[in-house]
DNA sequence: ATAAATCAGTTGTCTGACAATATGTTTTAT
DNA sequence: ATAAAACATATTGTCAGACAACTGATTTAT
């Protein structure tokens, strides 16, 4: 059982105002309240409502000038992709995340069939050995087959050659894995692997082997697609 | 020419110490110095520090725990995937976000493809004529052209039906072209076209029309791969 | 009427203090 | 002597107040 985190101010004021601005209260163009008035509303110190609208303002969801006030950002503005944990509350938004990540970790695939070299393909290779000598062994290695699973896409995306998709795939995934129970889903994905979804790994590593972009593009997609619907089938996260 | 913005403390800080990461002088499970020597050591007060670390906090970068210091957390765990000016000093980056761009931007369309309804579809038409009149026009439209063709993927993209492409590709797209110096790079584009890029537009918006997943895709990478190329061919870029 | 000076309001920074928490040291009880 | 408890110390988290820098509007002087 994990311990909740103790709670730090900024980042609830943060929060607060980033979800005031989501729902529409708060339009692009419109003014904050005075770190004053915040302070006042939420309780808190000034330098805990500064720093809360120091994030937003990182994010470039909010700008500030000096002896005006703090304005809402136009929506286009943004400079930096984050991931809410509110995505992990709805089945739709899950959906569509788990999208993004199947069409970048495609694009990532294509790429290394073509980028890598010899001893990253023999990297990648270990990663499949190691998953199937995993699965061969069966029962108690659940944490090797899908620690090896990770490590084998992780791997293609670095043999990509292009690090920010090493770094993207990577905030993403540590993303899911953190928001969806991690243990549980580990086990649950664990207990679906069988020799098909191990194919589905060789056909990708076969298509990298090969140079052959199109057809690892292919086969990563159709594995990820596959992956997702066995998580969203999920009882526990069917009934979001 | 553009007026350099009046610096703010905590963002130089953060800056500072974000380049001491990457840089490797500080590594994951690190230390960092206190907020009081950190203060002591740039001069300034310790709320501007605790500013500059909350910053990276929010980010993921570092993690701080009360009375014991603040550590430089493990490299998988960023929490937000966010493009540093520093990608557009150097050339290799600059590459490798297009390259991420392009990708990202080929499975939208795609996508888009299958997903779209007619009255989106009418909506990128709408954008496409845009541009084939501002370009029949000539000249003087050339704001018209490049608005128009901004215009005309996000369209796109949002046919998609996956907000997260769209938040994706409208951050790095503001991020290009804020550091790109829009304008300049706005007017090469623009001298640049011609009736083929229009023909490249307008293949796009042929596969999406006839909901042909593949021939999108393949028309958006071959779009993007040439303007990627054009745009890096350039000489105020290529001695970077 | 126009331009300059003044003023009030807001953000940015500084300073100092205390609270909360973790770690190491010392004292004390057994 | 050993283990537990109390204490001291260091660090982050929060609070409170002040001043500086800047903006926009108001007032005043010419």
């Amino acid at each position: 059982m994990k311990i909740d985190r103790p709670r730090r101010l900024p980042d609830e004021i943060a929060k607060n105002i980033s979800f005031a601005i989501e729902a529409g209260q708060l339009k692009p163009g419109d003014r904050l309240p005075t770190e004053q008035a915040l302070s006042d509303q939420f309780g808190v110190a000034r330098t805990v409502v500064r720093e809360a609208i120091s994030l937003l303002k990182y994010d470039g969801v909010i700008q500030s000038r000096r002896g005006v006030g703090a304005f809402i950002a136009q929506a286009g503005g943004r400079s930096a992709f984050r991931i809410s944990p509110a995505c992990f509350e709805k089945r739709k938004q899950l959906v569509q995340l788990l999208q993004l990540r199947t069409g970048v970790q495609t694009d990532a695939s294509a790429l290394a069939a073509t980028a890598r070299n010899n001893l990253q393909l023999a990297g990648i290779g270990g990663f499949l050995q190691e998953m199937i000598s995993a699965v061969a062994q069966g029962g108690d290695a659940i944490e090797r087959r899908v620690d090896a699973e990770f490590a084998f896409y992780r791997a293609i995306t670095e043999a990509s050659g292009n690090d920010y998709y090493v770094e993207f795939i990577g905030m993403i995934e540590s993303k899911i894995v953190e928001n969806l129970r991690s243990v549980a889903i580990k086990n649950a994905r664990a207990a679906e692997w069988g020799e098909d979804v191990l194919a589905e790994h060789q056909t990708v590593f076969d298509a990298i082997s090969a140079r052959d972009a199109e057809a690892a593009r292919i086969a990563t997609r159709i594995h990820f697609e596959r992956a997702a619907q066995r998580l969203t089938d999920r009882a526990d996260i069917a009934d979001l």
